[in-house]
DNA sequence: ACGTATTAGTTTGAAATGTAACTAAATTGA
DNA sequence: TCAATTTAGTTACATTTCAAACTAATACGT
């Protein structure tokens, strides 16, 4: 029997301290800079990287749920971030698109993403960095956009 | 200019996605089988782990605010999981202790822990195992218990 | 010794989340 | 053609979380 497993290496719990410590501390940008919660960044994010798209879309690619998503999208909207059009052949779906001040917020936090995800992988050698990378990519279930 | 930056792969970003899918997966198992909440099993592993302890050494090892280890605390106690004990020497702290029955449940678990550990790391080979352990730990900041 | 400051833990009220019910638009098929 | 179903997105309610105020016990400084 395996009386000494150890719950501290225990995968789900590791990756869960591992993501919740930096994504704490990536919250102080967007937070602190822009007042905009996880959500409101995520979908920022997902417009700004592939382009306007739905709500149902960033669902999708997100995981994220949908009524999270709307309420994201709201508060987006306030901050004339977004803009929302209802598509001609199907009045159901409303196509997103980062505004002018949307897209300077999104271009901003990459470029703040970017220093900070080259810190952390500063951290660890080029080896490490892809192997960790390949296997959180696999586990998440995320396509590599580099095959 | 990191114009080509993949948000994709931002390690917050990822290991969250990373986390969230293991942990929705094993949240399966203490929920379904024992109703029992994701702070919950958190603190029946750290007292089943590590033996007895307070509240306060629960919320330093595991990170997590002393209000959902409170409620945590209470829920496990209605279940009859575990007991409190004011220490003498200053009964502002209280020594917490699984019972029997707590006991049961967290080897039952632990053993539906390992198991599921060892799948997961099935999807890799020995070698990556070993860097993601490593540097998932380095970045949650967790001591490995084997040096 | 005794007022002030800390510390462990709980409670309370506000914000965020998840589930389910709802609305509006479009599709199906009898 | 029009009732029944499906789909995108929103709203409502119940649960969970987070922050700040609170309680009780101890330590500190004079």
């Amino acid at each position: 029997m395996a009386d000494d497993f150890d719950l501290t290496g225990f995968l789900p719990y590791a990756l869960t301290q591992a993501a919740d410590a930096l994504s704490l501390e990536f919250q102080n940008i967007y937070k602190g800079q822009y007042g905009m919660l996880r959500t409101e960044w995520r979908v920022l994010f997902h417009l700004g990287q592939y382009g306007p798209m739905t709500a149902k879309h960033i669902c999708e690619r997100g995981r994220l749920h949908k009524t999270k998503v709307s309420r994201a999208v709201a508060a987006l909207e306030d901050k004339r971030y977004l803009t929302r059009t209802a598509l001609e052949f199907d009045r159901r779906h409303e196509e997103l698109q980062l505004t002018k001040s949307g897209l300077g917020v999104f271009s901003s936090l990459k470029a703040e993403a970017h220093a900070f995800d080259a810190r952390v992988r500063a951290t660890m050698t080029e080896d490490e960095a892809k192997v960790l990378q390949r296997c959180v990519m696999r586990i998440a279930g995320l396509e590599t956009t580099s095959p």
